[in-house]
DNA sequence: GCTTCGTAATGGTATAACCATTATAATGTA
DNA sequence: TACATTATAATGGTTATACCATTACGAAGC
């Protein structure tokens, strides 16, 4: 019936009333919030209660603290950083597998590829044929490349998000990268074979787009992260072996 | 050449250290820490630092602390709460719309319905069916119980993620829908015909699960999350002109 | 055997002091 | 005058201590 008279935490109602602030639009990123001890006479609580508050607005990823003189709680550009920090602690805590992440982004890549298919402008394209370029050049100097291939390779991807037109699709495509990779950098001597065999789907997937054919591009790459995915899980399993 | 010699920041080393411990499933959920008292002493820290490190575990949702005698830090199990809260602070900064989120779920949604058509047991599609039977109760008691029939929708799109096997599809259904859901739900005045349309969706996709067509019921799926964020969005447009 | 109440453990807050870092201004030097 | 050096002060980071608020648990009383 009725609901309790007061926060049980002061912190929380800072945090809240900070939060608000920055949401609405009237804190923007780049601004520099008052000191902490001026801002502990404005909410009128100590100054521990005010760090906490602050503590938790900067694992929000709302503001980034700065030191010295000029320094204080700097107002955040809202990112999706945490979310990529969030997935990465499910995945350390073994909720989420590889495997499961891989089949999911196999989904999601072809989506990302049909509707950048349907939305590419010519300049989209040039954009592309450009990453494609590069990415050859590390194919032809071979295996010793695996690294920067891959980072190309990473870019395409990334591009294509973008050329998607929707940021869920960007930011889902980072964050997936952004767990995959580092699991997968232990295994990086890919044969040139494969590397090939990789940028060839990388180029099929552009003329693909050039016609206008978002569900053949999306075949496409759906095969090419599966693909990717089958590669990468049996070298893990060959270096597993290896170890006992 | 060289790293500092030490932590800028003493609490960000107790949160490594707590962090650590779960994540490496030393400590597990359900598991007390010592009062901060004893913690104190344990990490020859103040109470106050030790305080700003419990802040930042909680916020990770890696603890929850409890009051009074016996409390304390409680272990959490790692959840997905935490994703969904972070998501909806993009959609509250405005980096991400509804719209774009409604196009995103129509690409994971095919997806979640195509697993589940190929992975479904016959449990599973009693399951299903079950559901179907209460949106059909809901259906004919018209459209005084759209919101009854809503969650049921919902829940019946919740068990398809799990059906497809995959946490990554559970986990973001869980927060699509967390996140989609709130904001639709001013406009709750859905007509009957559309309850109705709504309903033979949802056993069109069960027919194509039963007959084992991923494909089929994918495309089902698909049209039928984007004929609902359309109806919503034109109700949503409605109601902003009435407002001018 | 049940209720009531006191007690102690524990988290939440406040205050005051000091340390570490850093931008800026003052000073010194070529 | 121009540049390097040093002092100063602002600001975040940490510590110590005390007290308040909440809550589980057991003792006292009915």
């Amino acid at each position: 019936m009725f609901k309790p008279a007061k926060q049980i935490r002061i912190f929380q109602d800072v945090v809240d009333q900070i939060q608000d602030q920055i949401l609405s639009g009237r804190l923007k990123p780049g601004d520099i919030l008052p000191s902490e001890r001026d801002l502990r006479k404005m909410f009128e609580v100590s100054r521990g209660t005010l760090r906490e508050a602050l503590r938790v607005l900067e694992q929000k990823g709302l503001i980034e603290i700065k030191l010295g003189v000029g320094g204080g709680a700097v107002v955040r550009d809202v990112s999706t950083d945490k979310l990529g920090e969030t997935l990465a602690l499910l995945i350390r805590s073994k909720k989420i597998s590889l495997e499961h992440l891989a089949e999911f982004r196999k989904g999601v890549e072809g989506d990302i590829t049909a509707l950048a298919a349907q939305r590419a402008t010519d300049r989209d394209i040039q954009k592309l044929e450009h990453i494609l370029e590069m990415a050859r050049k590390y194919c032809d100097k071979g295996a010793k490349f695996v690294q920067q291939f891959l980072e190309v390779d990473m870019k395409f991807h990334l591009t294509l998000s973008q050329i998607s037109g929707n940021p869920v699709y960007e930011t889902v495509e980072r964050i997936v990268q952004g767990n995959i990779i580092p699991y997968y950098e232990t295994f990086l001597d890919m044969e040139e074979r494969k590397l090939r065999e990789n940028y060839d789907d990388l180029c099929k997937i552009v003329k693909a787009m050039k016609q206008k054919q978002p569900e053949e591009a999306r075949a496409i790459a759906r095969e090419h992260v599966a693909k990717y995915a089958a590669y990468m899980e049996k070298r893990k399993a060959e270096n597993g072996i290896q170890k006992n």
